[in-house]
Order: structure tokens, then sequence, then C-alpha cells
DNA sequence: CGCCCCTTTGACGCCGTTCAAATCATGTGG
DNA sequence: CCACATGATTTGAACGGCGTCAAAGGGGCG
């Protein structure tokens, strides 16, 4: 089951005291939006918004799941999740993966409800912006709504880009691109860009890139083999970022 | 070059009088956006909102370019689109397809530019909502925004399933989808669904799906030595709905 | 310490791409 | 109105990438 924010927002302030150095605000997906709603509140170096909270998802557990009710966007702080549409059969499409400071469940605003499931990868520290109160709330200004016209646009061009980087490419080209996303991603927060903890299992990320994981496991020893990445398990260290470039195709 | 929607909104009313049977404002994709701009005022059966032009895109021409700055929602009248994205070097990234009724542009405006290019298939009527101006004037209200934000989910939503719909899949099955797809989206219009005259070429169509053109010429003829369906060139008739839905996998 | 799941490795076969060439449609100019 | 040029579509043959099945190593958590 998923965590509730109500219950986990008493925990608010313990989660400032365990540490874990956690991304800071202004590189934060809901950056813009905590600021439209905080109005210049702050506790330290943290912006506090009333519509903020601050929630904790352990290893396994669904965020949403697909259809349920649109009530907040979220944002990782610590952790991974992973964005998904379980089947009745068994099986589950992997649509995308949030690290920390990026932002989740954008898109559900327009439509009421979640269009997929969003579940941790690892013990996840979220935020939990409770975007449905606010917009019923009197408070929604001009300001606010350019804001997340914004943020859904920008989440739009994500998945589309994600999209076209992904189809009709050979193994080795999907296996690149995606390692370089992913470097670039965590580089974002931690500086040592070229050192990977991947934080999903071979077969979900085989999935997502549409691939067998036999497939991506043999992709993964070639560049290996190479000398472009060393693979320790799920640590994967960027030997040379330049010929993993080269191995990706046109980018427009 | 594209047709400037100014140069073309001369042309209204000429539009209005030759006829060919677009569609309805009830059936089209912004039908909300301009409901909220015209406030009630009509025109015989068709709304008059004062953002609203009608334009005509010539066969092959770009209605917009990648990266050109966001003005104008459209919808398609009569004819079809092509969404793509040109690269430096020659080949194209086909990203969809728009039919009477349906909208486009809608997730530039957060951006500000459209994050792709728009080609017309066939000599196209569209419907051209000057949306920049009308966010930028104080009649932006809370209605207004609702349903924008709604417009770009529905996008949103639209955009991941077709990812989802056809990633991973063999190639029979991505055909069939898409042949059900192009008959749903059809039959909105015009109730004979199983009739369909493809506006694009063999090259652009295999292109979106992922596929050779070979590949998807040897498809098409085993569909049809199956009796699924008929080829006449671009026309096709779906025989057996039934067997045809059948090859398509897992709907969720 | 031991179980379970994840990961890796190997062999095989098929589906789809690629290259080449023939046929068909389309529109243009004489 | 016809002949021709141009590009789209179709067909054929051959190669190869990647999925599938099976089984052998890890590595982490109770």
């Amino acid at each position: 089951m998923a965590a509730t924010p109500d219950k986990q927002a008493r925990q608010r302030s313990l989660q400032c005291a365990l540490g874990k150095p956690a991304i800071a605000c202004e590189d934060c997906g809901l950056y813009h939006l905590c600021l439209q709603d905080a109005q210049g509140r702050m506790e330290g170096r943290r912006i506090r918004p009333p519509h903020l909270e601050t929630l904790h998802a352990p290893r396994g557990d669904f965020l949403v799941t697909a259809g349920a009710p649109f009530r907040y966007v979220y944002a990782v702080r610590t952790g991974a999740m992973e964005i998904c549409l379980p089947h009745e059969d068994g099986p589950v499409d992997v649509l995308g993966f949030a690290f920390p400071g990026e932002r989740l469940g954008m898109e559900a605003l327009g439509l009421g409800y979640y269009p997929y499931a969003i579940r941790a990868l690892e013990h996840t520290i979220l935020c939990a912006f409770d975007l449905r109160s606010l917009a019923q709330g009197r408070s929604g200004s001009r300001r606010l709504y350019a804001a997340l016209l914004r943020l859904m646009s920008e989440d739009f061009q994500r998945l589309q880009s994600s999209y076209i980087a992904l189809r009709g490419l050979q193994v080795m080209a999907r296996l690149s691109t995606i390692l370089l996303d992913f470097a670039g991603r965590i580089g974002k927060v931690k500086d040592t860009s070229s050192q990977l903890n991947l934080p999903m299992t071979r077969t979900e990320l085989a999935n997502f890139l549409g691939m067998a994981p036999e497939t991506l496991c043999r992709a993964l020893q070639q560049l290996e083999n190479d000398r472009i990445i060393r693979v320790h398990g799920r640590r994967i260290r960027i030997l040379d970022h330049r010929r993993l470039e080269r191995l990706v195709p046109r980018q427009p």
C-alpha cells in the first residue's frame, strides 16, 4: 500500500535531522511551484510552502497506482522511483525512472487521475505537493497557472525526447543513450557523473529499453570489453565518455 | 514556407462557402477552448471566437517548424498533418499524424516554442487559435487555464499511449494497432471506419511505426492474403475487424 | 549459512533489415 | 492527349541482430 502523506507529515522535522545529502530546493523540479506557494517563507535554507509535505516510500512501495485520483505532485529528494504500467496478466511496462530533483505526477492534474503507477526502486524520500488543494482554493493565481503549464510542457517534452531517443535504434545505441542520460541526470546533483549506481534490476532497465534482459547484459559486457565502461553488478563506471557518445547516433 | 494565418484570415468567409464536409465544432479538439473564448457568439451552427482564424496549408507545406516561437494552437478541419522532426543530414523522424478534429501544438504553450515540425500531408484546412494573445491579455480566467491544463494532459496521455502501444511489439502487432487506431480516429467523423484513405506514403508510415518500408509492405500483403484487409495503393478496407483486433496484444 | 532471485553465458532460430531491381502511380511538358 | 520522367510501391534474396530457451554462476537478505 502507498504511504499516505498525512501519516508521514508528522515526521517532517525528523527527516531534516537524519541527513543524507538531499538535493537543494533550487535543483528541484517543484522549485517554482514551491516559490509560488511559499511567498518567501523559509526555514534555514529550505523553502517551507504550506502545501508541501515530506514522505517516505519504502523499497517496492507504490506511491500511486494507475488510475488513482489525482491529488499530489511529487519530487524525489533521495532514492529513485519507477514509472510503470502493470498489466492484469502479470508483466509490466516500464515507462521511465525518476532521480533526485525530478518531478512526478504532473500530467495527472488535467486528467484528474494518474495514468500510470509509481513505485519506489529503493527507500525514497519525496516531497509531496498538494496541488489539488491549491488549485481548488482561491489562491489559483495567473502566475501559478503559468507555472503549471510550463511544468507540464516540460514533462511532455521530456517524454517525447525519450520516445525519440530510443525508438528504432540498435541495442548498443539505446544503451549508450540511456547511460549518458542517467549520468547527466545524476550528475546534476552529484558531480561524480561517471559513477552510476543503478537502482533498478537488469530486467526493469531492459524492459524500459525495449529489449530482452540477456541482450542488455551482452551489450553491457561488450562495452566493458571495449574498455568504455566498467561493470560491477549495478555499479557502473564510465571510463571513456567520448567513445560512449560516439555510439549515440544523430542528435537533432 | 509556412502559410501565415494573417494572410489566410481574409479568406475566412470563402472557405465556409467551398464546402467539403468539415467536422462539427463539437467534435473538435479545440471546442472547449473556443467556448471559453467565444462566450456564446455564433454564426449559424459554427462558433466564432475572436482568437480563431482559418488557414489553408497546401500539400507539403510546413505549418510550423521545429523551434519556432509559439503563438497558435491548431485543429485540423479537413485533410491530414504530420508531426515530425527533420534532421540536418536529411532523414526525418515521424512522430505522429493529425486527422480532422485533432489538436496540434498545445505543448508548445508552456515551452514557448514548438518542439517539432508540422507538415501538411495533403491540402489541409485548419483552425488556428491565437493562444499567445489570449493568454497575454486580461482575459486569462481560471476557467481558461483549467481548460488549457486539461487539454495538455490529454495530449500528454495520447503521446504516452502511442508510445506504449508501439514499443517492443512485433511488426504485425504494430501494424494492426495503427490500422485500428486510424480507423477509430477517422471513424469519429466519418462512420465508414472500415474504409481508410491513408494520406501518407508507405515510407512515412513505416518511419512512424519504426520499421523499414519493405517490411510494412510485406505485412500489409500478409494481411491481404489472410483476407483481413484489402489494399489498393493507399486505399485500405478493413474486411475482418475482429481478426485484426486479435493481432493486437494485451490492452491494459 | 542457505535460499532465492538476479545476473550472466551459450546455442539456436527467426524476424526484420538491407540492397537491388522491377513495376506501378503521378504529374509534367510537348 | 500522349510520352516520358520521377518517385512510390512492390518483390526477391541473403545476411545478421536479437529474442528465446536452458542452465550455470553470483550476491544479498533473512
